[in-house]
DNA sequence: AACACGACCTGGTAGC
DNA sequence: TGCTACCAGGTCGTGT
């Protein structure tokens, strides 16, 4: 969520506005895409979760869906796309919006809007960074859910947006084992995963916007310091037990068995 | 209903 | 060197 919020802050400065005068799709989403949106005018770009809500006139939306490794960005010439761009839409004055994915596991379609916003309301738990994202209402979830705690974070109907590495991050921010059931986690605890995930996804946000939208920084390192993620075998930075890593919902979850209790 | 698992894709890298 | 196997920031469909 935090590198997909980078984006959208990104988009809406250079995006916003424009009229889309043609539409190229190579992969990634259908024909009708290209058909139903050229000719329109990009009015908003909004986020839900790790969703990106390219608003056009006429209530329609393109969804868009980055999934593992794609990219959305304003390119100043739309002819001058890398091999790995899915969709280019030609904006007038010649920029090109380009939906990039070396993968080809990003998703983009056009639907209405009311039927987009109301299917995304219906499946993700609340913003994780606006007031909707209350205490009461994460510990209630928490209550009623057997999942192990790492495949609750991850669960989008419980709070919009954690993927892998930040699910553990803020495992480890509350001292968490990843494969507690949530139901038998303490209200101390989960008082302390809600704070983390706020903490943790504040600062990623940040470090995800410095990092994409500053002025020339298109793969700038200042990136977000991880404590746990993708670092098995080295001393935990609290109690120097080493991190593991375990297979968790078919992915790797890396946590300390030191201090994540 | 809740969960596990493969599919979707390609590229990078560790290991033989 | 060259091959294979496995891994990767996510989600969906299918089967148990």
């Amino acid at each position: 969520m935090p590198e997909v919020e980078a984006v959208c802050r990104k988009l809406r400065s250079e995006a916003a506005g424009s009229h889309i005068d043609a539409v190229r799709v190579y992969r990634c989403a259908t024909e009708s895409v290209a058909e139903g949106a050229a000719g329109r005018k990009i009015e908003t770009i909004d986020r839900r979760g790790k969703h990106i809500l390219i608003r056009l006139t006429g209530e329609l939306t393109l969804h868009t869906h980055l999934r593992m490794s794609g990219n959305l960005y304003v390119i100043p010439d739309h002819r001058l796309h890398s091999m790995y761009a899915r969709v280019v839409c030609e904006l007038r004055g010649g920029q090109g919006l380009v939906l990039e994915d070396g993968r080809a596991l990003a998703r983009m379609d056009l639907v209405e809007t009311a039927s987009i916003d109301s299917r995304l309301a219906a499946e993700l738990g609340p913003e994780p960074l606006s007031k909707h994202f209350t205490l009461d209402g994460f510990l209630a979830a928490a209550e009623v859910s057997r999942q192990p705690a790492k495949l609750f974070l991850m669960h989008q109907g419980n709070v919009a947006g954690l993927g892998n590495i930040y699910a553990a991050e803020v495992l480890f921010r509350a001292r968490l084992d990843p494969r507690k059931p949530m139901n038998q986690v303490s209200a101390r605890k989960v008082a302390a995963l809600h704070e983390g995930i706020v903490g943790v996804l504040t600062d990623a946000v940040q470090s995800a916007v410095a990092a994409y939208a500053g002025p020339g920084a298109f793969h700038s390192e200042e990136n977000f310091p991880v404590a746990v993620y993708d670092r098995e075998g080295e001393p935990c930075v609290r109690c120097r037990r080493r991190v593991l890593r375990i297979p968790q919902g078919g992915r790797s979850t890396y946590f300390c068995p030191g201090c994540q209790r």
